[in-house]
DNA sequence: GCCGTTTTCGGCCCGACTGTTTTCAGTCG
């Protein structure tokens, strides 16, 4: 059982207990549970119950809940609830505006357990009749059943910054002098949104007119002065926050989130003789206003330094930030260099010279050019021969100059095996090599962890390229033992790649945390197809900055010399 | 169910909006 799949089964027990109208405490604690271990970097069925423990947030019972799934796949408590309710009841959860009591509800009065059950029940007006129903709330539940079949969702981080940038602006327009900003999970930077939040503060009530009548809304979920939620067209939902200047600040901290990171602040703030909301920071004994209108002076007043929205996860940055050993976060400008491009020479759209032109627009210094081994014969990958040709002209380009320095590299395949595409002195031959698992996704996990393992060890290897073999929103990682692979990777002075293709971020912000932690140097590459794609580098550099990582713990961010140095062939 | 530099019991983050209500429950973020 891998955490994604532990995570699950504590999800489920902690909206089943919901349902049941549980201790609401209770229910917390599943649910953070469930946050805690699909976040963690280890592998949690690996750990005992004593170092389970150890964790904040799991204490005896789900220490030994964990235990129990990994061990045979489920608890006996989980089986327990779904003997109590039909394991379909939790379909009705997400619906927009349904909630455990009106689930509870539809079950115990009309034994509704199906989103075919609840449809067939508000078309009959059946809904109408429940203690709190009426019509209006039975026509919002179609409505609801409608958008959950035509748009499922979560969307990915660049969509969803596009989608954002466009009603700022549009917002913007109609109220110059007010300030409004995206803010929850997509200024935080995660690689999937659910919603887009944006706040505005110094705007008169009316723009809350103007927001509801953005022309691409379809449906107002709800209209307040201070609070409007709209389903948009593309499938966004978007909610608008309209608070005073001076609580703009408070605002920003408030709805920036994550959860997590708000419940440990507020809990701080309590412990200081605080109340933190959207509004303020108030002195809980007179009630006077301490800090609001700039987010910095927030945190400065419960003792911390300013948290870059990208750390506020609840993953130490509260403890660091206390500590004044936040660290400084690598940006964009930082780079110097991109380690995973491709060309015509294989499924490239661009010639070598087009994209070394295009990387030296964007401020880049040096580029490597790795197109695919043979394997890849879809992309008309390189064999041997072709490979060391193209090497051959990369280097005649360098030499002639093209206002960035190129490496003659190669992006080649893992065969299932673990063996590499192209012969050793072909490897050897060439300046820089990308190892990328393209095909057998299928494996086990032992075969996948060998798999890995093997590639490592191959000493012409430099860089791991995207890791996990995860597409956001559309496929899980393959299973492989990931600690061990980063052990192998530090040991052999092999760089994990953050490929910055949108629907990749491969590895994601715990993953390559944890590679930080362990040593590992880490590379961000767009691995960009074509001269545009060069501009996915802000996106990987996003997934660093929630990775914890400082300029240093990239390479691609050091001079080239310096980065040829590092490189594992050359140490 | 978790947690503890007062605590092993008794706390646990906070507010807006809607639809159903005559003062509030449920949902959402």
């Amino acid at each position: 059982m891998n955490n994604f799949a532990i995570a699950g089964v504590l999800r489920e027990i902690a909206d089943l207990l919901e349902i049941k109208n549980d201790n609401p405490f209770k229910i917390r604690a599943y649910r953070n549970g469930a946050d805690i271990v699909a976040n963690h970097p280890h592998d949690l069925a690996s750990l005992d119950t004593p170092a389970l423990r150890e964790i904040p947030g799991i204490g005896k019972d789900l220490a030994s809940r964990i235990r129990e799934i990994a061990e045979t796949g489920d608890a006996q408590f989980h089986r327990e609830l779904i003997a109590e309710f039909p394991p379909t009841i939790l379909d009705l959860l997400n619906l927009q505006g349904v909630g455990p009591k009106t689930v509870a509800t539809f079950y115990r009065e009309l034994d509704i357990r199906t989103l075919d059950d609840l449809e067939r029940a508000a078309h009959d007006g059946r809904l109408r009749a429940l203690h709190g129903m009426g019509a209006k709330k039975e026509a919002l539940i179609l409505k609801a059943l409608d958008e959950r079949k035509r748009h499922a969702g979560r969307h990915l981080l660049p969509d969803a910054h596009e989608a954002a940038a466009a009603i700022v602006a549009f917002l913007r327009e109609r109220a110059p002098a007010a300030d409004i900003m995206p803010v929850g999970s997509l200024r935080r930077g995660c690689d999937s949104c659910g919603d887009l939040d944006i706040l505005a503060s110094g705007a008169e009530t009316s723009l809350m007119d103007d927001f509801v009548a953005y022309r691409p809304v379809e449906r107002i979920l709800g209209r307040g002065d201070t609070k409007s939620s709209v389903l948009l067209s593309g499938g966004f939902q978007a909610d608008l926050r309209l608070v005073p200047r001076e609580s703009r600040g408070a605002a920003m901290q408030y709805f920036t989130g994550s959860k997590a990171h708000n419940i440990v602040l507020r809990d701080r703030a309590m412990g200081l003789g605080f109340k933190l909301n959207e509004y303020g920071l108030y002195r809980s004994d007179d009630n006077t206003c301490v800090a609001g209108e700039h987010e910095e002076a927030i945190y400065h007043a419960l003792g911390l330094d300013w948290v870059p929205p990208e750390l506020r996860e609840s993953r130490g940055e509260i403890e660091a930030a206390a500590a004044h050993a936040l660290p400084r976060l690598v940006d964009r400008a930082d780079l110097r260099g991109d380690l995973h491009l491709h060309s015509t020479e294989t499924d490239g759209k661009d010639d070598v010279r087009t994209m070394a032109g295009a990387a030296r627009e964007t401020g880049l210094e040096y580029i490597a050019i790795t197109d695919h081994s043979k394997a890849l014969a879809m992309a008309n990958g390189l064999d041997e021969r072709r490979a060391l040709e193209h090497a051959a002209r990369i280097r005649a380009a360098d030499a002639a100059g093209s206002g960035v320095r190129l490496l003659a590299g190669i992006e080649c395949d893992i065969r299932p095996d673990g063996g590499l595409d192209l012969a050793d002195d072909c490897l050897a031959a060439l300046d820089l090599v990308v190892a990328s698992v393209h095909s057998a996704f299928n494996q086990d996990r032992q075969q996948m962890t060998d798999r890995l393992l093997r590639a490592i060890e191959n000493p012409h290897v430099d860089i791991l390229g995207h890791p996990t073999g995860r597409l956001i929103l559309r496929r899980e990682p393959y299973p492989f033992d990931l600690e061990a692979v980063v052990e192998a990777a530090a040991r052999h002075g092999v760089a994990l790649e953050i490929n910055c293709q949108v629907d990749r971020l491969d590895l994601n912000d715990v993953h390559a945390k944890l590679a930080r932690e362990r040593g590992v140097p880490i590379v961000i590459s767009s691995d960009a197809h074509s001269r545009h794609a060069l501009g996915t580098l802000r996106w990987g550099v996003v997934v660093a900055r929630r990775a914890w990582l400082a300029p240093q713990d990239v390479l691609n961010t050091r001079p080239f010399a310096a980065f040829k140095a590092a490189l594992r062939r050359n140490r």
